[in-house]
DNA sequence: GTCTATAGCTGGATAGAC
DNA sequence: GTCTATCCAGCTATAGAC
């Protein structure tokens, strides 16, 4: 309904940034369901009123925030995966892929927004309504797919079937590590409590790329 | 308030029974908070009120379904766990410790209850809601340490941190492969698109067990 | 553009008849 | 034990004053 700036400011001037600001925090907190639109103009000091005026519902709300997040994130991964450089062999390899996909989604985790949205991401990726996965599928299908391509080409002799399970655990392992920033293994205790994105990064690769190549 | 049966049957004789089969097929298909006690209480064909008689509130149905789907997986995994025997050099092998973790769990795909179950268990993993998390806690903290033990054996010269790490990368993998039975990457339509669990197991063995070797 | 006020629902929970 | 009837809290959304 309303154009929102391109990138939302830490300190959020205009009544619709506020309501952004404060739907992603309480989004991430507490889930999607569980946040009326009420706490979320609450949250921002504005009025219930407004969120409508400037979005048109609560839905709305979640789906502005989302595209505007995503964007960069997905332009950022397609420019990465554009930018491969095969090796002597002529095919790309496969670390980089993997990096290339990976690196900006899970270094927006060093970021207090970008973790929020990491986690509201995650979530999402679960949801059963389907107007909600269709954003994420909107938002990152080009570059899934250009990671698949490359994935491909990089080991050619991987059936297609099996390559596709293993992006699919790929995918697993990612939106797992998203989705609770902070606290890797609430179950053990004893594991991994801090999550530098980097480490997250390179474990991730290590791990994904020896799975991948698994006979 | 009540004790249930033991074992869910198909055919639902008791009340309680049958509000929480109604709750299981609602829970899976549309997702926790997304439905009301009053639909789940319609599906059963009982009233309203029977469901708050029998356990007290919407909460305490989805704890009681919970643990009783729950606990049998996780004593079967039990079993599995310590019935690994060790190869010639004295340690557990890697991928029997991988299959008695992930079969348990992966097998309930193959029939509608335990895919119902299944995708419940993989949302609840992803609920910010404490005392949710709680129950995914209680029912397999004890058989997940189990299994980091196990692999701790079979891994000797793998640092405890880089363990772990790999423990929730095959976490997240298994939980996304649990929270979409049937369609295997809805963001590739040419991918894998109905779900044999077996296949399931196999090929998530072998990628994991190839990604915990990796130096 | 931003507010107050309220309409119109739907939710969980319960009291009390049978 | 199982119903009907109802309470009351909370929600989204909107109409209309300013």
């Amino acid at each position: 309904m309303v154009k929102v700036a391109e990138q939302l400011v830490d300190v959020a001037s205009g009544t619709p940034e506020r309501i952004l600001l404060a739907a992603e925090r309480l989004f991430s907190e507490r889930g999607i369901d569980a946040v009326s639109l009420r706490e979320i103009t609450a949250a921002a000091g504005v009025n219930t009123a407004a969120a409508h005026y400037h979005f048109g519902s609560k839905e709305a709300v979640l789906q502005e925030l989302f595209s505007l997040r995503a964007q960069p994130i997905a332009d950022r991964r397609e420019q990465l995966l554009s930018e491969l450089k095969p090796d002597k062999s002529g095919r790309p390899v496969l670390e980089d892929i993997l990096v290339a996909f990976l690196r900006p989604g899970l270094e927006a985790l060093g970021t207090p927004d970008g973790m929020a949205f990491s986690m509201m991401r995650a979530r999402m990726a679960f949801e059963r309504e389907e107007v909600r996965r269709a954003a994420l599928s909107k938002a990152f299908n080009r570059t899934s797919e250009m990671a698949l391509k490359s994935l491909a080409k990089a080991l050619p002799d991987l059936p297609n079937q099996t390559l596709h399970w293993r992006f699919h655990f790929l995918l697993g392992s990612m939106v797992y590590t998203m989705a609770m920033p902070g606290r890797i293994e609430s179950i053990t205790h004893d594991g991994i409590d801090t999550v530098d994105p980097e480490a997250a990064l390179a474990e991730l690769v290590r791990f994904a790329a020896a799975g991948f190549r698994a006979p």
